[in-house]
DNA sequence: CGGGATGTTGAGGCAAGTCAATCTAAGTGG
DNA sequence: CCACTTAGATTGACTTGCCTCAACATCCCG
């Protein structure tokens, strides 16, 4: 019934435009989701970890937009077909996803606020509280985000240009509310600082995220 | 167990970080959702019409946003608890609503691109052509949008202010793509173009949309 | 015929984009 | 171990699309 199985880094786990015939899901890794427009743009809709879902569920078997792995990825992977006639069997189960959809409509509503209404020290701001929130490093003390996605994502994510990115890192930087000891690597200094530049009154509860 | 109500125009059905206790199916009328921030600034995530579903189908029962008549709007209410009891009883409308709920997520995920990616103009193109889509005037003929809204409520929902929303109609009028007989009334003239403008190489499939 | 809400138009400024150069770190092969 | 390459990240100079602010037009509803 399921399979596991191993994404290497930047590897695609389906792609736009094809059908996807499996839902996976995260065990270990990052996962990025993005749709490419015909202009060559790119949107990045969202970053997945473990205990993420992502795949095939829904009624069309197309995909909308490509998942690619950032870093070695290990999955759960179910045939596609087999999960959704599964799923009309098991109300307890699909009441679960249904939660899990509406938490991630609710998060991409967070999503749209920032990309309408946030200008670049923001949008930066908000992405690493929900990076530290998410995917917390050293258990949370001494608070810390493994970015293992390149500037270049991070911009297709906020809708910025890369060189916009790092002016806003560097200007965290320069405020004393982050530490750069790698550009890969964020300490998180100042979180009551982030908080208000982030225009957060209160961290969106955790989650699973759901791609699709 | 269902009860019939109705919302004259500018009142609210839920309000944001109050609790909703009903879920709600638009019969008749347009309802906008947004967010406001602490800053005051507005986000506008969705507008809903006739056969969309909004109310508190999620975990919590918290509004995240608040869901506010643009026109009066007549709708079938259920109680939030027993239409949740009600559902994980029912894997069919369980699964039928968790179809809806992916289908939302993929229209989010459009619109995240738009407002990552797009510029004013191809905004308020995709936008015409999305509203056309889900509420089309003449059954299709003649293709015309109204719009129930304020121009504050398109710019609150494009990420743009009221001045470049209105620079963009005119822009738009001037290149022969659509006709403005009133400021809500809007004639597509050109859909074609208007296509090529907004970035689209197919119009994204009829949905139920699904407001939280 | 006012008066308030909504929409349009114009002038000027600025945040972010564009273009281009430089710096850094991680490989890779001799 | 070191020169060379390359992808990624940073920084600087310049440009621009959109925002801001302000004035004006239009529509509605009493």
């Amino acid at each position: 019934m399921s399979s596991k199985a191993l994404f290497l880094k930047d590897s695609l786990l389906f792609e736009q435009d094809t059908r996807i015939e499996r839902v996976f899901f995260v065990i270990e890794g990052m996962v990025k989701l993005y749709r490419l427009l015909p202009d060559g743009q790119r949107q990045i809709t969202g970053f997945l970890g473990p205990g993420d879902v992502l795949g095939g569920i829904k009624r069309q078997a197309g995909a909308h937009c490509t998942a690619e792995a950032i870093t070695d990825v290990r999955v759960c992977a179910f045939n596609r077909t087999d999960f959704l006639r599964f799923l009309q069997d098991h109300a307890d189960l699909c009441f679960r996803l249904l939660i899990t959809a509406t938490d991630e409509i609710e998060a991409q509503q967070d999503h749209i606020t920032l990309l309408g209404r946030r200008r670049v020290g923001e949008r930066l701001a908000a992405f690493l509280l929900v990076s530290n929130h998410r995917w917390p490093l050293n258990g949370g003390i001494n608070p810390a985000v493994s970015l293992p996605m390149t500037r270049a994502d991070i911009a297709d994510h906020l809708g910025q240009t890369v060189e916009s990115v790092s002016r806003a890192f560097k200007q965290l930087r320069t405020l004393g509310y982050i530490d750069l000891p790698k550009p890969n690597l964020v300490i998180l200094k100042n979180v009551p600082a982030l908080y208000g530049l982030a225009g957060f009154d209160e961290m969106p509860s955790q989650h699973i995220a759901l791609g699709l």
